[in-house]
DNA sequence: AATAAGAATGATATGTTGTATCATGCGCCC
DNA sequence: GGGCGCATGATACAACATATCATTCTTATT
């Protein structure tokens, strides 16, 4: 990603914020941003320290978590609560509207790819989930993968 | 669940544990029957307190963690990593064969139950995550509910 | 039965993830 | 520019989990 796409981003991300009444603030920014540029998911105390790699200054655990939780509110970030880490929703990087996340995550490189379940499959689930007296109320699936990458070095 | 049906599953969860070269120690069995007996899932800590009130010695919670990474390995156990609670395996209650676990967790009353999901779907879902660039290594789901009786409750 | 080997458990320390709470700073509106 | 509300800092602690070394219990062998 390079600098232009970040900044497109970033701005759209403005807007979203704007439109809920809440402001990205030049902190919570850069912690999305540091999200948008990692390869791989990162907890919260991994992103204190490239915070503080990256700004020079560091910045509680605390407020971290805080950032986290209102970029979570926008739907600019997921949380991946099988591995409890963090990334940057894939909607804002691609464009498209906002769907039920569903995560594919590399147990080797902890890549983690955000993909959109056809609502056929969503519906079968829900169905069955019906006939086992239960309601579904969200159905963001985190499924336990190998990347192709890593298939291939491993071969 | 009775003292016999108790009784009968211990006695097959040991010789599941002896076909592999197991042994399910009197403690171990403990841990299994505080599992077997809950409503709802356990943490490490919460087993560690019921295991000192059913038993009138307490335990570590380090043999807590050692003897519920036993059972996960002889599958009498499933940890459901969205909650970090643990959760006997339906298979030796029910008796059927072991399947790829999935679970319907209501988010009010905690219950957890474990349920089949039809090889169709999984074999979708295993096809979509190969597009994605994926291999799907495990499918156990950790589905977000509200079960039947809370919803009524909650009307 | 004595003993040695290995499995199971205990004890202690520490690492990781997350929340609670009160204090401080900062921007915005009148 | 004074006050209000949102954002952030600082500190403490709770919950979940692992590392490591010591001790105890089983079991096989003699």
């Amino acid at each position: 990603m390079n600098k232009q796409q970040l900044s497109r981003i970033t701005s759209k991300a403005k807007d979203i914020c704007a439109r809920s009444g809440g402001r990205l603030t030049e902190k919570r920014q850069r912690v999305l941003e540091i999200l948008l540029l990692s390869d791989t998911p990162l907890s919260a105390y991994e992103l204190t320290d490239a915070y503080g790699r990256a700004c020079a200054e560091s910045m509680p655990t605390m407020s971290v978590y805080r950032i986290l939780k209102f970029l979570e509110d926008e739907h600019l970030v997921h949380k991946l609560n099988s591995t409890n880490k963090y990334v940057a929703c894939a909607r804002i990087v691609r464009g498209h509207a906002h769907e039920i996340p569903q995560f594919l995550i590399c147990g080797k490189c902890q890549s983690a790819k955000e993909i959109a379940i056809p609502t056929s499959i969503v519906d079968e689930l829900g169905k069955l989930v019906g006939k086992a007296g239960y309601t579904l109320m969200n159905s963001q699936l985190e499924l336990q993968c190998l990347c192709d990458q890593c298939s291939v070095g491993a071969s």
